[in-house]
DNA sequence: GTTCCTGCAAATCCTTTGCAAGTTC
DNA sequence: GAACTTGCAAAGGATTTGCAGGAAC
């Protein structure tokens, strides 16, 4: 018998499309399923891989909707990566931001509550109620600057 | 005679453009000057707008081509944000990020020594070389907040 | 004159939508 | 059977590229 992978997650989804008078179907179990035994960060690509592994002929268009879907039932959150646009699960995940390698393209996860922290300060002092926000770093990750692949520093992002 | 704005960047990019034996044009400097008079964080179409006012026959490919000039020449910096691509000055700015309204779409700027430096101390502890970050906060502002516009929180996002 | 620029239209890339056929309830 | 899903192809929106004519050096 298959382990089971990310019960949790999948009873919410049932759950969710049952609120919406929503049908279960074999490509949004695919889908879902192939989401949920990845740890990477996924483009809509990958996932359309992943999944059709299983099923064939899940199609991109199916991807893009049941991606949709996801995020709505709170079970994955996009990222736009340089450029790039990237899934990530977020059910029951602690809050996170990102490294981004310049160099291989790995993700890292940080977090800090010391940078959250001051970032409620900096609102307040602005007025500003916050609502989520997004914090990103480029750089070269370890294996990357010791394989001394790392450039110098040609430019400089912000936002 | 026409006030002259920014004229130090504007001989940056004479000296960019002088450089990479690129040749000066009216559709550029009208495209520069109409950045450089802008405070705003501009999208494409805004600064299409503004430069046809000086040159009605400015097209929006040259436009393209021009901020990629304006970026390598360092004064430009490309901003994403909520899937909206904007522009603004580089230029020997302080380095900042920023706070989006979801309401009204102001964009305020804001700037933290000590995030910074947390920063550092993050991205030391995973031996990664920063090169650059992305760092928006999102919610409503103080005007927005005052006009009781501003809905619950819906939604977190995270990046 | 040669090289670079420009605007247009066409091409891309990524994502969404219309629709007829297939599934689920 | 009614309502929802699917994949395909077409449509969209944003940005880039090919190209012939025009400007800068």
């Amino acid at each position: 018998m298959k382990k089971q992978i990310g019960r949790e997650e999948k009873d919410v989804f049932a759950a969710y499309l049952a609120k919406h008078r929503l049908k279960r179907s074999e490509q949004r179990e695919a889908i879902l399923d192939a989401f949920l035994r990845s740890e990477r960060h996924l483009s809509v690509d990958d996932l359309l891989q992943l999944a059709q592994k299983r099923r064939p002929d899940v199609g991109r268009t199916t991807v893009y909707r049941t991606l949709k879907l996801l995020q709505a039932a709170g079970l994955a959150t996009e990222l736009v990566l340089q450029g790039e646009t990237r899934f990530e699960r977020e059910y029951k995940r602690r809050h996170h931001d990102h490294f981004i390698c310049k160099t291989c393209g790995a993700i890292f996860e940080f977090s800090s509550d010391e940078i959250e922290r001051i970032q409620d300060e900096v609102a307040a002092d602005l007025g500003f109620v916050i609502d989520g926000h997004r914090h990103q770093i480029f750089g070269y990750c370890r294996d990357c600057v010791a394989r001394r692949r790392a450039p110098r520093a040609e430019e400089r992002r912000s936002g």
